[in-house]
DNA sequence: AAAAAAC
């Protein structure tokens, strides 16, 4: 019983701009939440990412504006009515595009604020007037500071991601701009994940709302595969590589914890002939919107990002998610992996277990209500470079954790040495990769190595059970899979 | 163990 959006009876402009884009049938949270807008009333929306929730606050308010026209008489005579929030400028730039696209046909106008970039240009917007600001806080605060906006006559305030902008880094920012807002409202909430938390704080923000929930708040789309494989610290780099191989991944979204993580895994990538660009709050505006068009594009395959990329970015056809470190936050984890297998696509997510991982694993598995399974991966010796022989041996899904004496060895295990930043003496800067000294002979087979050296995990007690896990990559399989990566 | 958002 899927619903059109013809049945909607939107205005022309609006119908003929959902025409133009080929959408024609409204997911679930579109179904639910845009008759509820359309009445006036505020939203609480969870829905799982990749399933059109910016139509779903757009088209509505949109629909009001052009209805109804703003009652009070206006000095300026395109006055601020909707007010969009977004917790990074990359997500506000790409909401404003989408909303610029459905309002295209009408006369209402929209612009976009965010941070890193000149204030002129957006001054001179606003100074035009608009209808539907979109915006980050903390320009937005600027703005209306240096009173090149007014926001007086606001009448509909939707805030995306809606957990972050309630959360305790954002809360004050978001305070005083609804300070400057009309108390007679209406405010819509919508996001992926709502802890309870958030839910009942969210809750003080709305009056009487509509709670819409498409699916269970936190659930992962099951369009993607999630799996987990326990990987050392220092074989991230490596793990990464012979999995895209393996899985013949040809673009990914690649996400690490720290900026500075990011910035020394895309220069190693690079190095190893990846074809690699990093993303994070520490690059300029210019080079991480450069980085994310590149991306878009396909111009490059692996984005290395933190989690400023974890939210609502909307790219099409995205195979792949890895996690080479589990987020700290679950609900993070949720978010990241909903990059890929948008509206309907399939994906596959792959996390980076190290054993000071088990704590959060264990609240990622309590948040999407799924046991996870952690495999153990056995590491070739790769010789060669990217795309060329491909190391001879792989996994073959050994699950690793589902025995208990060996979960109970993880979680006691010490933590991995972490190397201190050293500007340009860093090796790991400066020296081209260089490939794990062993084979990829197993410990069977009488290697003199610990395990760990050859990424074989340490805590595996029975070889024979382990070697009868792991077999030979086929030829056939690793020549398609070579390809179908270069 | 962090990132994000203003200059």
């Amino acid at each position: 019983m899927t619903q059109a959006f013809s049945e909607l009876s939107l205005a022309e402009p609006l119908a003929r701009a959902i025409a133009e884009m080929g959408f024609s049938a409204m997911t679930p949270i579109q179904a639910q939440a845009i008759p509820v807008v359309l009445q006036g009333r505020d939203v609480m929306g969870a829905a799982q990412t990749g399933t059109g929730k910016t139509a779903a606050f757009s088209l509505p308010l949109l629909q009001r504006m052009l209805k109804h026209e703003n009652a009070s008489t206006s000095p300026a005579r395109h006055p601020v009515r909707a007010l969009v929030l977004l917790p990074t400028r990359e997500l506000a730039d790409q909401v404003a595009q989408q909303i610029a696209l459905y309002a295209k046909h009408t006369q209402l106008r929209s612009t976009v604020v965010f941070g890193g970039m000149d204030m002129k240009p957006q001054t001179a917007e606003l100074k035009k007037g608009v209808e539907i600001l979109v915006a980050t806080p903390g320009r937005l605060l600027d703005h209306i500071e240096a009173k090149n906006c007014v926001l007086n006559q606001v009448e509909y305030v939707v805030l995306d991601e809606a957990d972050r902008m309630l959360d305790i880094g954002f809360l004050p920012d978001l305070q005083r701009i609804l300070s400057y807002l009309p108390k007679q409202r209406t405010t819509l909430l919508f996001s992926a994940t709502f802890s309870s938390e958030i839910k009942r704080l969210a809750g003080s923000y709305l009056q009487d709302p509509v709670t819409i929930e498409v699916a269970r708040s936190n659930a992962t789309a099951s369009t993607i595969e999630q799996r987990f494989y326990r990987v050392d610290e220092d074989d991230k780099r490596q793990a990464l590589k012979q999995l895209l191989l393996e899985k013949g991944v040809k673009q990914a979204f690649v996400f690490l914890n720290s900026k500075l993580g990011c910035a020394r895994m895309a220069r190693a990538l690079e190095r190893d002939g990846l074809n690699a660009v990093a993303l994070h709050g520490d690059k300029s505006q210019d080079e991480r919107l450069k980085a994310l068009d590149a991306f878009k594009k396909g111009e490059v395959d692996l984005l290395i990002c933190t989690d400023v990329a974890a939210r609502g970015l909307d790219i099409k056809d995205v195979p792949a998610v890895f996690n080479l470190d589990i987020p700290f936050n679950a609900e993070d984890y949720v978010h990241r992996i909903g990059r890929t297998g948008r509206a309907g696509a399939s994906g596959i997510a792959i996390s980076f277990v190290t054993g000071r991982d088990v704590k959060q694993l264990a609240e990622i598995e309590k948040l999407i209500g799924k046991k996870t399974e952690v495999e153990s991966l056995l590491l070739g010796s790769d010789q060669s470079r990217f795309g060329g022989a491909p190391s001879g041996r792989q996994n073959d899904g050994q699950r690793l954790w589902s025995d208990p004496q060996a979960r109970a060895e993880v979680r006691s295990e010490r933590p991995t040495r972490i190397r201190a930043p050293r500007a340009s003496s860093d090796p790991f800067f400066d020296q081209p990769y260089q490939p794990p000294a062993t084979d990829a002979r197993p410990a069977w087979e009488g290697n003199a190595q610990p395990a760990s050296a050859r990424g074989l995990s340490p805590y595996i007690k029975s070889r024979k059970k382990v070697a009868a896990l792991f077999r030979p990559m086929a030829p056939a399989a690793v020549e398609s899979s070579t390809e179908a990566a270069s």
